[in-house]
DNA sequence: GACAATGCCTAAGTAATTTAGGTATATTTG
DNA sequence: CAAATATACCTAAATTACTTAGGCATTGTC
């Protein structure tokens, strides 16, 4: 995605955008982290696509295919579970961010 | 280290807890990250050890070898290089927290 | 008319981790 | 006091999420 880090952090980052939009589709996904991130990252297809698929067959998300313009767009919406876990991996990364914040910030005695 | 996030921040860490604490074994290393995040994260051995030796072979760290009560440990410190690598990581850290809010955290038009 | 952008996809390679061992001494527990 | 746990180091194989590097087809741009 950028370097080294955030390994783990694209299905979170998926559902949560998927929790917000309601909708989007696999190439709308890579131009909002884009911009959302001023460019800092870039999610490569050959990551975004797999995880969706994976995504859709857990049951997190639902596919609607539309066409625009003679192109396909496959729209993915999450669904109950998707709700879920959705909710769990915010809490996760939550956890993760707290954890790192003890690491990283020495308490001032 | 917890479950799937965090990978690619074991460096990180490593290098920021002897940035604050000057000199630490390895062993030693695995409980202060246990205390610090409450259990939370339990760093495996496998996963510690190698990346000291590639601290060391990348000289962002020295050894000194100590023993308390027949057992050897060995402490590592950090050389001017590890610093500036610890300054970057720190960095790298911060624009990653940035990037993972702007995604995460929707902006309320 | 060529090249970038849009839109989907997969397969091979990479690297940081987990898992699962190994060795040896010190301390605690039943 | 024996057995289990803690301390202290280590490595190798397996796992896994990712990058790299392709492929296909249409649309917009210089």
């Amino acid at each position: 995605m950028a370097k080294k880090l955030y390994r783990g952090a694209l299905t979170t980052i998926i559902l949560a955008l998927l929790k917000e939009r309601g909708e989007l589709y696999g190439y709308e996904i890579v131009q909002e982290v884009k911009q959302r991130t001023e460019g800092e990252w870039t999610i490569t297809e050959g990551a975004l696509y797999p995880a969706l698929h994976k995504l859709e067959g857990a049951g997190h998300v639902t596919v609607a295919y539309r066409d625009y313009k003679n192109r396909t767009r496959k729209y993915y919406r999450l669904t109950e579970q998707g709700r879920a876990e959705e909710a769990n991996l915010q809490t996760e990364m939550e956890s993760f961010l707290q954890s790192m914040h003890a690491l990283l910030n020495p308490k001032w005695t």
